[in-house]
DNA sequence: TTATAATATAAGTAAATGTTTATATAATAA
DNA sequence: TTATTATATAAACATTTACTTATATTATAA
């Protein structure tokens, strides 16, 4: 049996996922390491929503980055979870 | 390369299962069908707002019912998949 | 038939999430 | 230093989702 807490961080995992940018990025993301600005022209998406969706998506566990001089390269902590519940999805 | 459709199915996917109470629900059902009073009873949820989950889950894709007299129980349309999810979550 | 039990639906309201616009910060380049 | 580039944060507003309350539907039991 699931405990409460452990219970909310699923929810909240599946919600940092549950919206197309996000989920967007973060498949972007398996190919490697990106920056914000990277990312940023991916998409039709201004630049303040993209840094509230990695906002998102950092504080969900999914991705961390490393600041690079004025760059931040967003990458995904765990690749190997995240392929196998894109995969489980499917 | 996932196709758009595909990541709008996941993507609903994802907010169904991003509810605690859903994934109670949905949990629950993993040890076999349940009608609508019996998984009310599990929680402290009033009947139109287990319906209304039961609903979401229903439309995507996730339960189906039967019909039995007067009562509908429900059932994952899928186990296995769920049971990776979950597991792939973890 | 009428009543009851099980469930769904609809309408209204509340709460959460998403997006835009404007502004701030921090690192580098000039 | 000052300007510029990359990115974040905050506030306002819009949209979506959730929940409550009231009512409808459907099947069975009396």
């Amino acid at each position: 049996m699931t405990s409460k807490t452990d219970r909310k961080k699923a929810v909240q995992l599946f919600k940092a996922l549950s919206h197309s940018t996000r989920l967007l990025i973060v498949q972007k993301l398996l190919e490697g390491e990106k920056c914000v600005n990277d990312i940023r022209d991916l998409f039709d998406v201004s630049q303040p929503n993209i840094s509230q969706h990695l906002n998102i998506l950092k504080f969900s566990g999914i991705v961390d980055f490393l600041q690079e001089g004025n760059l931040r390269c967003y990458f995904l902590k765990n690749p190997e979870r995240i392929k196998k519940i894109i995969q489980a999805i499917k």
